[in-house]
DNA sequence: ATAGGCATGTAAACCGTTACATGATTCT
DNA sequence: AGAATCATGTAACGGTTTACATGCCTAT
């Protein structure tokens, strides 16, 4: 949502972001889904935390439109959101593209640091996975298959989006 | 919840189903968490839809036990849970995780089956992205480089998926 | 005439997290 | 004496989904 009215000059109506989620046609509407009325509800709360404030305009022949503007602590949530890695793996598909979408659009260089920060998350997590995974043969007796397995998943998700970031980054800088 | 059940043989209490979430020291603690509240409320679930039957023991010196047996609906509901594949790519990591650690305890040649299932999934997903990818230079002007990386991380994180599908398939066999 | 766009929401149900309550017993 | 184990939950809170409600305007 702040990224959205940052992008917007730092403010906007509900009905106009809710246009960028709509399945296909708006930019992301491709990674995530979110209802109208989620879309409201988040706004409110964001009224709540003051990272917005609400003006309502009244339009003729039209219901009366409210406009949300970003507040000082709204860009610093942002900025704060926007600098910060995921922690997860799987926050990558979600969190991160959203940072990303954001990032590069609102600040370039920031979005390079970021992916950078993000390939060093994914590339410590690959190595200590490994390194349970050596661990495993330890214990002398049992080697039932199912905790590698599912060590071997994650090392195998981690390892492709870690290089999937080097090919954004890759990208970024041409 | 029933797949531990069936493990038990069908039936089982609360506070031992629990052991198994225990971070680290449980098999499904590893994968996934459970809070004992959340644990006790998906019983009270099931037993309202009839997928297990509840029986309370009376216990000197201890709280009573409440037995949860799986039903007929309920072997049913595992069953048809247990073969059908996942079909987004995220619902691997916990979804089909589970599948396959029941499956093989349970019946090892649908463990076989399920994977076998999961892989052509899995390949036909990474198919279609692949030709969703291709398309994407088609229309003339703007090549925005954003849509064609989320494709391409979908793309990566569903051939690791495969891949390492293809390798639990060895591992069955061997 | 009717379908769709504009613009906002509410309601009900479900899912999940965190923390706490109870009260006896056995281990250290 | 104090902590952990056994065994069950409740309470409070917040997130999410799905569907529907309202009412006017514009284009076909």
């Amino acid at each position: 949502m702040l990224g959205l009215l940052a992008l917007r000059g730092g403010s906007g109506y509900g009905y106009d972001l809710a246009r960028d989620f709509e399945g296909r046609a708006g930019p992301l509407g491709e990674i995530m889904h979110l209802e109208p009325g989620m879309l409201y509800h988040h706004l409110k709360k964001l009224a709540r935390d003051r990272l917005v404030v609400t003006t309502v305009e009244a339009q003729r022949g039209r219901p009366a439109r409210q406009t949300h503007a970003i507040t000082e602590a709204g860009r610093e949530a942002l900025a704060r959101w926007l600098q910060e890695p995921v922690r997860a793996t799987r926050e990558i598909r979600l969190d991160f593209l959203l940072k990303l979408y954001f990032a590069r659009q609102l600040d370039p260089a920031l979005a390079r640091t970021l992916v950078a920060e993000q390939r060093r998350v994914c590339d410590d997590l690959a190595a200590s996975l490994t390194t349970q995974i050596v661990g495993l043969g330890d214990g002398d007796a049992p080697p039932d298959p199912f905790p590698r397995q599912v060590l071997d998943l994650r090392l195998a998700q981690t390892r492709a989006a870690a290089d999937w970031l080097a090919a954004v980054a890759r990208d970024l800088d041409a």
